[in-house]
DNA sequence: AGTTTGACCCGGACGC
DNA sequence: TGCGTCCGGGTCAAAC
């Protein structure tokens, strides 16, 4: 699943491929990947070029020349760069055909990802809600002492509660809170000091070396080969169900914690 | 107003 | 092999 680091490493990754370029054309296969009207979706962008690449939380934002593309990939969307003529692939929903001779393709096989075009005028509504960027100065130790006072929430809940800290899902939870050695049911507000600290710490930590990864494995592909932002990262914890904790050895489980699948170690992480 | 729960978006994996 | 059921994650809306 995309997350902080894979979106900022497909971010980054078409930058490369297509600052500056016109699109000429857009093909929609699936309209409910698209919010808002189709026709205004494809007349807003026809003619616009790409200018700007960011991120925030999990967004992408395309700024064009009259208006932004915000991209959402939720669970499985991807991007890739392919020629025009190259033939339409079964997951492929959105063609931008470019002024040159490239297409960027939006692929999807949960179809679960969303695409709206902003006016430059408006305002992100999307994005009002998002809390700190982990990897900016704004997530530091008095940010989340002031947050966790004010909450109920067990930490598998704050990790992924996205007006808290943007940018985090379930498998960098995960890893966060082993690194940490915090059970996911720990009650938020009764982090200690030195637990606040590490919070802080192996936040920015696992993204960026998410991110390091990310960026070592991206170099590898050439543009047929996709922009999926996903890499082999070893993961310590998340996915390793019945496996021996790298610490200890004891058996590593998992359980539902705030709806959501939880990897962890009984013994390093006790409650 | 903060918090919790559920619906939604789907195809693929899995079980019988 | 075919059919039905469940699963997954992020977000939003509704309920509490």
């Amino acid at each position: 699943m995309p997350e902080l680091p894979e979106v900022e490493t497909v971010v980054r990754t078409l930058k490369q491929a297509v600052k500056d370029c016109k699109i000429v054309q857009v093909d929609i296969y699936w309209n409910n990947i698209i919010v808002g009207d189709i026709q205004v979706f494809k007349s807003s962008l026809i003619g616009q070029s790409f200018r700007r690449f960011k991120r925030r939380g999990k967004y992408i934002i395309f700024e064009l020349d009259d208006c932004s593309l915000l991209s959402h990939l939720r669970m499985e969307g991807k991007y890739f760069i392919k020629d025009c003529t190259d033939k339409k692939e079964k997951h492929e929903h959105v063609i931008f055909t470019l002024d040159n001779g490239k297409t960027l393709r939006y692929h999807d096989t949960r179809k679960f990802g969303k695409m709206e075009v902003i006016p430059k005028s408006k305002d992100y509504v999307q994005l009002k809600n998002l809390g700190v960027e982990p990897l900016s100065h704004k997530l530091n130790e008095t940010y989340v002492s002031n947050y966790i006072k004010n909450t109920k929430q067990c930490m598998k809940q704050l990790l992924l509660d996205q007006s808290f800290i943007a940018g985090i899902g379930n498998i960098y939870a995960d890893e966060i809170l082993f690194r940490m050695k915090v059970h996911p049911k720990k009650i938020a507000k009764e982090l200690t000091p030195q637990e606040i600290i590490d919070l802080v710490y192996y936040t920015k930590h696992v993204l960026k070396g998410a991110i390091r990864a990310g960026g070592t494995t991206i170099r590898s592909y050439t543009s047929s080969l996709g922009i999926t932002g996903r890499f082999q990262l070893k993961l310590k914890v998340h996915m390793r169900k019945n496996e021996p904790c790298y610490l200890c050895k004891e058996k590593i489980v998992k359980e539902v914690v705030a709806q959501r699948g939880t990897y962890y170690c009984p013994r390093c992480q006790s409650l």
